[in-house]
DNA sequence: AATGAATGAGAGTTCATTCAT
DNA sequence: TATGAATGAACTCTCATTCAT
């Protein structure tokens, strides 16, 4: 979760008041990830955390607050398992492959959470920026690096980027979420279609 | 807009209901696109109409209904357009650049009808099977003949059909919609980077 | 129907125009009698007589209006029926029977239409006191000549009036309307009960 | 009022829940009594227990079940009524014309109430099914007792029944609420006539 | 005489948020 | 720190009534 643990107005929290806390996000992406942004409210968050209604606004400002929190925090968690699957990869190609299977795994595996984020685009479209401009940045970098290695041919890094990334999003969610192909397959069969597109 | 110009309950339409009728459309795809799904109401789109709010039940039977209809329809545009862009190409490779250069006008043209489809994830799901359905069989029909003539490398055409529109969405979302690139550069890189891709 | 046959503002109607207020009565009486005052609307009676919304206001100021109408209407039927039935009686006691009888079976035979009756209560109240007054003032005056005639007790007719008509219509509410006893035993075992009650 | 002091969904209430929902209930009751069913709105209610709309929720599912409770209530009180006056009566007669005075004088002093349960026949037929079946019991035992003493002619109980309580609800109707006759005199003819109607 | 499209007030209901306890 | 009763604005939807045609 979120590791600047405060209140409203920033004051610090008390152990309990963490706990609280805790248990009020968790029970958030629960109901969020099952009911939608909208069809969640805040009595089925504060039922499902186990605490009265008002204890809510002693941690969050609002609906959205809570939610934008949520989006960064799973934002982290994808980031983090692809940066954790690729570190294992020794050649650039099976660095990417471990990336984009460690993407559809966690999309196969939280098809709920994964529901949250996509909705952020209507709730809170500044978040939705920040979740993308962080998860390119890592495709841009790492092909920024293959363009100079000279693995690559040439192009726009970032205009790459985004087509992977979109890719990448509509086969997690067609193969991983609607049907549930093994995440590995699909996987496979993307690096290979990508490794050769961004071939010299 | 439909073409089956009725009001609830199937009943005919004379001249004034339908002009009313399409003014209430519009409006409608205006707030959508303006305010999200949730954030419409009736009253608002009856505002931007300048009708009563009573005129709306006339000929909708409510919210989700004209949505949906607004999705069916720019599905209808969206597919219309590429068509005809595409059939002016006289090679396979000129045919894809071109459909895909009139996704991205489209997309470009058009960002609110873009946002409305969307949302139809959390909104109309099946809905929004049905445009990708209908979106991805095209490509997958191009494709599955390109295989066979031998142009490209065999594969699953379903999940290649998928990447694409994947990468196309993403690219129109980031640089037709958020900024404002021009859609006949961003097509002619990502036909190129999947010509490539695809290539024996 | 009635006979005073006007339009609103009390024009006079063509032969055109009285079989249309005819129309809209009787589709007024039948949908009324099954759907009760409320779930009744404009709509629904000026579908089942078969002509526009606007139609209805050429002959009635309102809902309210109409409902009135058969109210009064009804109860001029009840009493015809009941007058008609007692006339061919001998003997006090056995025109009484015979009244009773004819109202037990107009409850009997048109129980969606004594629903209309009874519901003016809350619709109508001033046209209940004239149904009322009306059916009460036969048995007052039958009551009244009796006393006089020395063949009943003296009391206070209006009073025993409506202890008669409350028993007449909780019974054919209960066993008439509700379960469907034979109406003529109902008639009998109620006659007995009253031509004790009031005898000398 | 009721003695299950619960709101929705059954939970318990605290002293300030319990006053606000007997403010809501007294209110219901007054603006029932005064507009009827249908032209009572939850606005109207709360507007008059001087709570929120949305406070209304707390403690009822809907219009119709604060009604019914109102009914059920009402119900209760005046059967309460009967049988503690009768059981002041040293006779068989006595006790019946206790209990008239009984039922005569709770509808003259609380007009109201009585208006609300005579719309329930339209409103929440099951409930004034159970209203009447309950009120009739009481009579029906004390017929059925005496006719077995030999104290009155034999006769079935049930119509009976229905006949005396239809005569004491019009009596009621007719002095007690619409003009404001002394219900200790209703009480006495009524007690007459039927005393004679039902001896042997 | 007849129409039916248009209206808008008002219905029941929900829910994010506040605040006295 | 925690509570939950109270709020009221906003929602979707209905329908008696009007009026231009």
């Amino acid at each position: 979760m979120s590791d600047t643990l405060t209140g409203v107005g920033g004051r610090p929290l008390s152990k309990r008041g963490e706990r609280t806390r805790r248990r009020l996000l968790e029970a958030a992406e629960a109901v969020f990830a099952e009911l939608g942004y909208h069809d969640a409210s805040i009595v089925k968050i504060t039922e499902a955390a186990g605490v009265g209604q008002g204890t809510f606004y002693l941690y969050f400002t609002g609906k959205k607050e809570v939610f934008d929190e949520l989006v960064l925090d799973l934002n982290h968690r994808v980031r983090q398992a692809m940066t954790e699957a690729s570190s294992k990869g020794k050649t650039r190609a099976e660095t990417e492959r471990l990336g984009f299977a460690a993407f559809f795994r966690f999309t196969a595996e939280h098809p709920a959470l994964y529901r949250i984020i996509r909705q952020a685009e209507f709730v809170s479209p500044e978040i939705l920026h920040l979740h993308y401009a962080r998860l390119t940045s890592g495709y841009v970098a790492g092909l920024r690096q293959a363009m100079e290695a000279g693995e690559i041919a040439e192009g726009d890094p970032e205009l790459l980027a985004w087509a992977l990334m979109g890719a990448n999003v509509f086969l997690g969610l067609r193969f991983a979420v609607w049907s549930s192909t093994d995440p590995k397959m699909v996987a496979d069969a993307t690096a290979k279609l990508l490794r050769k597109g961004l071939g010299k």
